[in-house]
DNA sequence: CGCGGCTTTGATGTTCATCAAGTAAAGTGG
DNA sequence: CCACTTTACTTGATGAACATCAAAGCCGCG
């Protein structure tokens, strides 16, 4: 982990409408003066189940996934998180310990800040924490619905759901450097690595998709959407 | 819904220390003369899928479900939520309308609270509102953790799973009167009905269980626990 | 250049959904 | 309170969806 070159403070930082638009100039400095920043590669874990939460994070650069392992050692990816998402309002208020891991997925630019700072603004400012209880329900409500709604589908369903997640959610385009493995997907959809692989096949061969090496093209959204739909 | 006939104001009710213990004299009355109180008979619907939010709930008796209608008009069961579970706290400061129905699943006495004068206390109370947190994030972690405990188990681990939850958890003892059907324990464990049934009625067979009727009795926690813990 | 992780395809078997059909229990209206 | 209707429960048979096991090619990396 090696600190970031660009530091600036968090008055500056293009993330900061989404949270801390409401601080005081004192509050502000409160929260910056208790901020560190660093970068991590892909494939770093950022935090690991069962570790102490100590600070709030957020990314302002990248991309990392939410996880947990299971008893058989298997992972279970529970989302997918970019740039503004909060990544670890999850339990922060809730459990003294991480019950997921965090691990970058891209080179990623992470802020920490001090818990207890973050508290302390909490504490005076009542509109910041209204602002955190909206942040902390729209994660576990996003998580909660795709889980329902990855229930429902069987595995092209789900494949197609992901694919179109990340050409629309993440990267707003058709074609995309793929950011997670076949293994990873399938750690995403609940299915295995083969019957994930073998369903992004049969898009390639229907044409839906293209890819070569790491780079995907979605050719037929409609399609895509449809077997979403349908199942 | 009919009202309740012992109303009794916030600061004498039993589950008043696990939300409400911080709140002032005057706080307590603001909450409390924002407050009503109705008994709901087991089946009937508390809040539907997509009606707006007005208020805070909690249960002061009862038992009620959480749950989800998907697209073919099947049901999926988020939760099974007893007296201090705060029932609506999932989403209700992250949407303007209900992500989920809630229902009754044996005569519920439900505490409502308009959202307006609890907003109102957290603004001027920040212990009260990190409290809220805590409340907010337990309840959202309890429903994901559950979620992927089922996901690593097959239809025996599960069914044995919420059978001991309902023993453990919700009534604490060997034998209760099933307070859902077999249907909805499909539901909780996305399985169908029918196999749900051939797994209850294979535990009976083996002398794990026993049941006449709406009265189950668990002879055998050991064995259960470990067709939870292998799958 | 060889080792390990990722990707791929095929063959086989298990788990579970679906369909069907019948019994039991619980509401409902006369 | 009884006939009627609906909903819950149950068992069996069949097939679909998916996991598992196996094997091989590929790629990046030390």
């Amino acid at each position: 982990m090696r600190v970031s070159n660009d530091i600036i403070n968090c008055k500056s930082c293009i993330y900061r409408f989404m949270l801390f638009n409401e601080l005081s100039d004192s509050e502000y400095e409160a929260v910056n003066s208790a901020r560190t920043e660093y970068i991590v590669k892909r494939g770093d874990v950022i935090r690991q189940e069962g570790q102490p939460i100590h600070s709030f994070l957020y990314l302002r650069k990248g991309l990392v996934k939410l996880y947990k392992t299971d008893k058989n050692g298997k992972d279970q990816i529970l989302s997918i998180n970019k740039p503004g998402d909060f990544i670890n309002l999850l339990s922060i208020f809730s459990n003294s310990t991480y019950k997921y891991s965090i691990a970058a997925l891209e080179e990623t630019l992470v802020c920490n800040v001090e818990l207890s700072a973050l508290l302390a603004v909490i504490r005076e400012n009542s509109d910041f924490a209204l602002k955190i209880l909206n942040r902390i329900s729209k994660i576990s409500d996003e998580i909660i619905e795709n889980r329902f709604e990855l229930n429902q589908k069987q595995i092209k369903g789900r494949v197609a759901h992901i694919l179109l997640f990340l050409a629309e959610k993440i990267y707003r385009k058709d074609t995309f450097r793929m950011p997670i493995t076949r293994r990873e997907i399938g750690e995403l959809i609940s299915m295995t690595t083969e019957n994930t692989i073998r369903t992004i096949s049969e898009f390639k061969k229907d044409g839906i998709i293209s890819f070569d090496a790491k780079t995907i093209t979605i050719h037929d959204y409609n399609r895509l959407k449809n077997i979403t739909k349908t199942g």
